[in-house]
DNA sequence: TAAGGCAACCATACGATGTAAGGTAACAAC
DNA sequence: GTTGTTACCTTACATCGTATGGTTGCCTTA
């Protein structure tokens, strides 16, 4: 009766981890369905009892990193409240940047989801908040979202592929649960409500990704031309 | 005699346009061999008597782009030698981005994969150009390379990923072959070899890129901090 | 204690993908 | 007319995600 072979059971979170960790080791192309379960001991298709679809799993890994990343700065939130809001940006970011420096595919895999994940909301509302708490206008604070870029998660959102070919366009889904939303993410819902209602050309959704390309632009040539003198 | 279904002979450059073409209207997932060598008529060995992998392929669409962009850009540089630095980028940029705006794929393509293909480095060296030309620093030229991130190509290049866990480092292969390079790169070679010399930490390689983050995220932050108030 | 039910995992198989290995048809050169 | 060469094709295989349908072992409930 010793020996009995026993293993602890899987789960999602279990899959999940053992997924980050194999990406992590051997690069993302090593994370198929039949080598991730040969790494947690078990067969491929035990997999599915937890996970409906790889696409799943891809994006419970993704969820997973933004996790790790609010995890990181959250932890230095605790005594940042009172200080700048550059200061508080700053550390926020390079703080996601060490997160993502553990995960190389990481940004790439972000870029690549189709949807994006439920967590980068929480993030961003974050962030927009600390934008608006220091006298930023909504609308500074959306163009300033779009400046960062690839600063607060290493990877470039939509910059170049508007509305990205989807069916029905952002401004539907935001208005559709927007009291929903309004709780959780407080600054993005008015950040939201108030941009869209700028808009001019309601084609594009409401964000006009070549008034923003040219904003950040315009943003980086300035501050260059400053330094240039 | 008549009707001797004649077809016309594949070529590199057939297939890679056929290939841009099949990504744009389905997608580059759907830019399988299969696919593509069945949209040429042909059956999908045949295409590697023309290209030795699929990864060639997609090395050669990269290439395709590239030379695309450059086309756009060289186009708008015959009468605009004479501009204001800014002018001259930011027209670069915008037309850059129309580009890309045709081939929505084309960024994260670029941004998998492994070897930089060979197209860009004419094209940043014309920026470098420019930038010095106007009076910039190699050093800040540099920089402003990085600043620029996903400015001129619309993907991110390695902000998140020194070296890329590739074999030899980039100081390496740069200072291999510099006297080749010095012809058809005359301001890369430069900013390489000044910068080169300038780091304080080699292992990190001519960039260190927590360096080079810091900066385009001050650069960011201070161009927002102007603005607020 | 026996019977049933369910949660967790596995064996097999199928279609899609990239591609190795070798075959074939047209045409050129001698 | 033989021989090569060029361009394309046929077949086959490994690997991938995953549909389908077991099998195993524990937990109830009587």
């Amino acid at each position: 009766m010793a020996a009995r072979t026993y293993r602890e059971p899987l789960s999602r979170e279990r899959v999940l981890a053992a997924a980050v960790v194999l990406a992590d080791v051997e690069g993302i192309q090593a994370l198929t369905m039949r080598r991730l379960a040969a790494d947690l001991g078990v067969e491929a298709m035990s997999l599915y009892y937890h996970l409906p679809a790889k696409e799943a799993l891809l994006d419970g890994v993704v969820e997973t990193v933004i996790a790790e990343v609010e995890a990181a700065v959250g932890r230095l939130g605790d005594r940042d409240g009172d200080q700048d809001w550059r200061t508080r940006l700053r550390r926020q970011f390079l703080a996601a940047r060490q997160v993502m420096l553990r995960h190389p595919w990481a940004p790439g895999l972000l870029g690549s989801r189709r949807t994006i994940p439920a967590g980068i909301y929480a993030y961003y509302d974050g962030i927009v908040g600390t934008l608006v708490g220091a006298g930023f206008s909504y609308h500074l604070a959306h163009r300033a979202l779009h400046a960062f870029g690839s600063m607060p998660l290493g990877f470039v959102q939509e910059i170049f592929s508007p509305a990205s070919a989807g069916g029905t366009t952002q401004v539907d889904t935001a208005e559709a649960d927007l009291a929903a939303m309004a709780d959780a993410l407080p600054h993005l819902t008015v950040m939201i409500t108030t941009e869209a209602h700028t808009v001019t050309d309601p084609t594009l959704g409401w964000c006009d990704s070549q008034v923003e390309f040219e904003f950040t632009l315009d943003l980086l040539l300035d501050g260059l031309e400053r330094l240039r003198s």
